[in-house]
RNA sequence: GUCCCAGUAGCUCAGCUGGAUAGAGCAACAGCCUUCUAAGCUGUGGGUCGCAGGUUCGAAUCCUGCCUGGGACGCCA
């Protein structure tokens, strides 16, 4: 769906926005249809400006006639109880909402709808599967994990929040040929009460060893692969120590992900599909799509512009290709999705390209509901992060710190406060998310621990604190749902009654675009509205009060349920 | 060499499905706590939107070329 999409559009989000489409289009007749016009309104960047306008330029060249006079005239006979004024301005016309319907109807809607507020209905009835966080056991959970796993986390929140029912896959990465290295360097360097007692560390410490040692011994790389070999014939001692740093490995991930607050519905290795990639190169050999090439077989992708897709190697064995065509066609077959994200970094889109038109190839119809959700990478010092190379950071040690500050910071500014250690982990966890999921998801990164560890302006911290402050509001005033008053007076309420109006809006757009940045961004403007409501109104005590309270309470639950779509929670004090 | 992504304030980034005076945060400087949590608010300074063309009434935004950085380009995932 696409802005102006009317079909999807009978919750009516924007309905003053509806009202002008549709008066502009009986106005100017039959050559510009409503839809056309509703896609060309905008919202002005200025407060003075207005809430809506209209741009006239487009009309000039057939109406014959300049845009300021066209604003002009149409200005004078645009009416509407929603309007409280329509302003011509140098070929716009500038619409300004009346405000005490607006307020009025924004607010009583929130009371209503509460933590329904800004769901939608068009995904009903509808399936997506998700694929995100997909760590490699033996090796640390890293930044760029954490990219996959929150931005996913947020798209599934989003997708719910649009109606859809979304499957949650971690989808871990416990085969391939890197195994066969790590079970050579175990046999060579492993210290089982080392392991035992902290794994991925001591397990990534021979990796990185076996890569350095293999540069000056390369037969080393041979014994690597004669234990994979081993491992793929199910050799006994193989497979008893391939399950033992997988349980491990998952072990300390799940810690991460309590940490997290991330849950999947499905906890899958890739190793599961071992026994199942033959149906698909049997499948792939059938529509006879199967070339050979230099001993290897491949899929010729020489019509799409794109380099052949490899599926089986020269020694006969499978590949991360094959093992992804087979997961996607057995997750079809499972949930029968609508779409299906795969969250993963922006260096794996080549590969999903390929996938894609193989599963065209095969004349799939659901080929095209699989659509890579990439991200940029985390950079240190400009270039890639490597687990070879041992520069990863450990996003165990981030959130370590992040909450450590935290608690630092609440001893310092609210001693008294009672669950010190929850508001902490909180509010020290939320920053390190937030820290990701502010910036638009296809950007690169550059890693910096102190700009994750900042708690003040545009940062999860920010919002919080306006929640608490909010909720504090409430308590102190006594504020009672009951009595909930939506009829505001003032003038300074109104950019913050617009802003929790727009939410919906914001969800939607959001999920459209699967950029959890946006709802991010919005939020931060939600709460900047709000800080500066609060600093100059007096709220409690002054006029106004309990309509004021009811204008503070509708902002808690929108800021909450915003956090909530991102995976950041919301502390009641700080 | 081919393909993909990015280049906006000192730094991190918004804005990029074309529109009015290019916006935030951090950093710097100047203010605001006897009053609702100062993790906040207010103000000041700071920009050839990588470069050059083109399309348009109008371009940071779309197109082309170039420069710079990053990534990917079969037997790793």
């Amino acid at each position: 769906m696409r802005r102006g999409d009317f079909l999807y559009l009978k919750e009516v989000i924007y309905m003053e926005k509806h009202v002008l489409a549709l008066q502009l289009s009986h106005i100017l007749g039959e050559k510009f249809p409503r839809e056309w016009i509703y896609d060309h309104i905008e919202t002005p960047k200025l407060e003075k400006m207005g809430d809506l306008a209209f741009p006239c330029f487009k009309l000039s060249p057939s109406l014959r006639k300049p845009p300021q006079e066209l604003a002009n005239e149409l200005a004078l006979q645009l009416k509407h109880d929603l309007f409280e004024s329509v302003q011509p301005v140098s070929g716009y016309i500038n619409i300004f909402l009346n405000k005490k319907f607006t307020t009025e109807h924004t607010l009583k809607q929130i009371l209503t709808e509460r933590e329904n507020f800004g769901k939608h209905q068009f995904g009903k009835g509808k399936t997506v599967v998700l694929d995100l966080s997909a760590p490699n056991i033996a090796k640390p959970f890293s930044m760029g994990h954490l990219r996959s796993t929150v931005i996913g986390n947020a798209i599934a929140n989003l997708a719910e929040h649009c109606g859809y029912e979304t499957i949650k896959i971690n989808y871990i990465g416990d085969y391939g040929t890197q195994f066969g290295k790590l079970l050579a360097a175990y046999k060579k360097w492993g210290d089982e009460q080392r392991i035992q007692s902290n794994p991925i560390a001591e397990l990534t410490k021979i990796y990185v060893r076996f890569h350095e040692e293999s540069k000056n011994h390369p037969q080393l790389i041979e014994e690597g692969r004669l234990w994979f070999k081993k491992l793929e014939h199910q050799d006994e001692e193989a497979l008893r120590l391939w399950k033992w740093f997988k349980d491990a490995s998952l072990e300390e991930f799940d810690k991460i992900y309590h940490l997290l607050g991330v849950t999947f519905d499905l906890t899958r290795g890739e190793a599961y599909y071992n026994d199942k990639m033959e149906a698909t190169v049997d499948l792939l050999k059938k529509r006879h799509l199967l070339k050979a090439s230099d001993g290897a077989q491949v899929v010729r992708l020489d019509e799409q512009g794109l380099p052949p897709c490899l599926i089986k190697k020269s020694d006969g064995t499978t590949i991360y290709a094959t093992r992804d065509l087979t997961a996607a066609i057995d997750r079809y077959q499972s949930y029968s999705f609508d779409e299906a994200l795969y969250v993963v970094g922006h260096e794996q889109s080549l590969h999903f390209q390929q996938i894609k038109h193989v599963l065209n190839k095969l004349e799939l119809p659901w080929a095209d509901s699989i659509k890579h959700i990439s991200f940029g990478m985390m950079l240190q010092n400009g270039s890639k992060m490597s687990t070879r190379r041992g520069k990863t950071i450990l996003l165990e040690q981030v959130l370590e710190e992040a909450i450590h500050k935290a608690k630092v910071n609440i001893e310092e500014k609210n001693p008294k406060l009672t669950n010190k250690n929850d508001a902490a982990r909180q509010v020290g966890v939320g920053a390190v998310i937030f820290h990701d999921l502010k910036h638009d998801r296809r950007n690169d990164v550059e890693f910096s621990l102190n700009d994750m560890l900042t708690f003040e302006g545009n940062t999860a911290p920010y919002l919080q604190y306006a929640y608490v402050r909010a909720r504090s509001l409430l308590q102190k005033g006594d504020f009672d749902e009951q009595h909930a008053d939506p009829h505001l007076e003032e003038e300074i309420t109104w950019p913050l009654v617009k802003q929790l109006k727009a939410f919906p809006h914001v969800v939607e757009q959001s999920y459209m675009n699967y950029d959890p940045s946006k709802t991010a961004k919005y939020l931060l403007e939600l709460a900047r509205t709000f800080n500066q409501f609060y600093t100059h109104s007096k709220i409690i005590g002054g006029s106004d009060q309990q309509a004021k309270l009811t204008l503070v309470f509708s902002f808690t639950i929108v800021i909450k349920e915003g956090l909530q779509l991102l995976g950041i929670e919301a502390p009641e004090e700080m």
